[in-house]
This record gives C-alpha cells, sequence and structure tokens, in this order.
DNA sequence: GGCACTCAACCAACCAGTTAGTAAGCTCGG
DNA sequence: CCGAGCTTACTAACTGGTTGGTTGAGTGCC
C-alpha cells in the first residue's frame, strides 16, 4: 500500500463523519474511527488533534458548505425549499451533525462566521422580496427563514422509523414540505 | 434522615432527567445522577436497572405525558399550536430528551403504544374537521400534525444560543408560530 | 430477628490520548 | 547509479483515568 497522507486524510474524515453522524460525540469511539479508516488511532490525533477538534473540523466544512450550496430563490421559494428538502434527503449525516452540534456543543458550531454570513444574506434577500410584495410579510425574515429551515431539514428525521423511507414517500413528503412553504410565502391576491 | 423510597426514586428521577436532557444518554454520567440525587449509586440499579432502563422509564412518563397533556382542539389549531408551544417552553428538558431518543436511539420512545394511540387520535380529530371544511386540507392529517409538532417544539431550539431567550423575545417567537399554524390551517374564504 | 433500605469500596472493561519505534520514500554528494 | 542520511507516514503497545455495574457489610424500623 503506498503512502498517502491527503488519502489517509480523507479516509479518516469520511470515517469520522459516519461515527460521528451515527452516534454523536460522546458517543462516538475514535477506536472505531480509526479502524474504520484503515489506519492507525495516533494518526488521528497527529493530523487533527482530538476528538473535538476532528468534530470541529468535519462540522466546519460540511455544514458551512451545505448551508451555502443551495442560493435563495426569492421569486420562487416553495421551489427552493424543495431543493433544501433535497440535499438534506442525500445529505442525511449533515442534518445529523448539526442536530448533534446543538444538543451537545449548544450549537456553537452554527455560529461560525461564514454559516452566520450566508444566513445574514438570506435573510436580506427575503427581506428585500417582502419589501417589494413578492412574498407574504406574515413572518419577519428571520422567522420565515428560520421556518423553512426547520421544515425542510427536520422533516425527514421526524417521519423516520427503523427503515428508510421508500422514494413515494419521500415524494409525498416533498410535496407536503413544498406546499407548506408555498402556503407561507404567498402574497395573497395583488391590490 | 428519615428513609423514604418514593422520595429517594423521586430524587433519582428528577436528577436523572436533568443528566439526560442535558447531555443524552451516552454522555449522561450515573454517577453524577447519583451525587445529584444525592444517593449512592447502587440504588439507581436496584431501582432501575440499568442506565437504559433508567432513560426508559424516564422517558416514557415524562413525554408520553407530555403528548397526552394539550388535547387537540380542531376548532383554532392557532391557539392549541400556541398551547403546546408553552408546554414545550416551560418543558424545554422533555424537547431534548425526544431529540436525544431520535438520535441515540433511533426513536423507538416515541414508538411505545400510549403515544401512537395519542397521535393517531389527533390525526384522525383533524380528519374529521377537514372533512367538515374547518380546516384546509392542505395538508394530509398526519402531515399537518406533523408540521404543527415540529415548529411548536423545535422552534425555541433552533433559535436558542448560549444565554435563554427573554420573555420579549419568547413573545415573538410564539406569535410567529402561531402566525404559521393559522397561516397552515386557515381553510380560506368559505364558498 | 428479619427485612427493606443504604452505602463505601471494589472491579473489569473501556477509552482518549501518548510514546517510542519502524519503514517507506526523498535528497544529494559522489 | 548508489547509498548514507533525513523526512514523512505510519504503527503496536502502553498509560492514566473513567465508567457502568456489583458486592457485602451495615443501619434502623417493625
Amino acid at each position: 500500500m503506498a503512502r498517502d497522507s491527503q488519502g489517509t486524510r480523507r479516509r479518516i474524515l469520511e470515517a469520522a463523519t459516519a461515527e460521528f453522524a451515527e452516534r454523536g460525540i460522546a458517543g462516538a469511539r475514535v477506536d472505531r474511527i480509526a479502524a474504520s479508516a484503515g489506519c492507525n488511532k495516533s494518526l488521528l490525533y497527529t493530523y487533527f488533534g482530538n476528538k473535538d477538534r476532528l468534530f470541529e473540523t468535519i462540522f466546519d466544512s460540511l455544514v458551512a458548505e451545505m448551508v451555502t450550496a443551495t442560493p435563495i430563490d426569492t421569486t420562487d421559494l416553495a421551489c427552493y425549499a424543495g431543493r433544501l428538502f433535497d440535499r438534506y434527503c442525500t445529505h442525511p449525516e449533515v442534518v445529523r451533525l448539526a442536530l448533534w452540534d446543538r444538543l451537545e456543543r449548544d450549537g456553537q458550531g452554527m455560529r461560525v462566521a461564514g454559516i452566520v454570513a450566508a444566513e445574514t444574506a438570506k435573510a436580506e434577500a427575503l427581506a428585500r422580496a417582502q419589501d417589494g410584495g413578492a412574498v407574504s410579510a406574515l413572518l419577519s425574515p428571520a422567522d420565515l427563514l428560520a421556518a423553512i429551515t426547520l421544515v425542510t431539514s427536520l422533516w425527514p428525521l421526524m417521519q423516520a422509523h427503523d427503515d428508510s423511507p421508500s422514494p413515494a414517500r419521500l415524494a409525498e413528503m416533498r410535496t407536503a414540505v413544498t406546499a407548506i412553504v408555498s402556503r407561507l410565502t404567498d402574497p395573497g391576491p395583488t391590490r
């Protein structure tokens, strides 16, 4: 086996992502991550310092990418919600990581500069759309954003039983989510 | 100090509730629970078997009570949502326990008979209200129930920073939540 | 005395993090 | 082309401390 520090780093990150998403920080086992990455435990320490910093590294890169990946479309928020929903469905581990972060680290991972900036930008875009009358002013921009995030990211988790949902069930859920966002953002009949 | 097994039991349950809500199952420490309950660790085992069963005991009684405590009012679902929101605000530990259950036990705590029955009854009540035209049929009864649960229970958690929200902020959040539910359930102009 | 209850001390397993060492590639003078 | 010397990637084995769970010796009420 050739030596490949970048590849090993990546394998560790992948293994740790799966382990942390599955079991959280307290429940994750460093030995299990190392075994799953096919390398020695101490490598993990030379590369990433310790368990907490490993989680931080994963969280910052994964979640920050997630938040910035889907640009907001204030002209069709239901469609935007649908795309968010799809992303969260194809990356369920990110949702779980974010929940672990909330529960185990009081959400400190969500307070890094990049994420805060992206959220602020989205809220401002929503505020402009509301001023222009294209979006209902029922909720404040921040509240509307929170509602969309809540519904798109956590809907599958709330429904989940032991088995993962069928494609048909997934499509139903997606329809419900977009219907909710559509209803929330509809500006009503134009004057 | 007089002997009082019932009191000790209760103190253990209270301490364990706080510990589990704060740190989850994997993060909770049995010694800390015992110390906080002011009793010996072994008592905890004679009364509750082990750590997991202690969590189960707490979860089943607390969450089941929570789900059944606020009866659904299909004639004013926004108000119902407001009451749910209040309950979840005054009992944030229950929300956290439910999240830990989802993440660490794949939500098995939510699948006990009592909770499932209560949810089914609420969905049926919603279905009747929709048939009668009092509630929008935008969403299926189960989806509408899921949306209400999601928004009322997790809204404060998603907003939470290190410090707990001020009463004024809490009132704002409550208004947003009831506005969302109101918008989602509004049957529209009567024919 | 018997019984329900209480506790300090203990144990084996586990776990995050460390250490001391090995070996694969790279470099550079010859 | 070569091989001594150095750097980098990696590892087995260990350490100090923690953790869930047990046990056996009390303690006080009937």
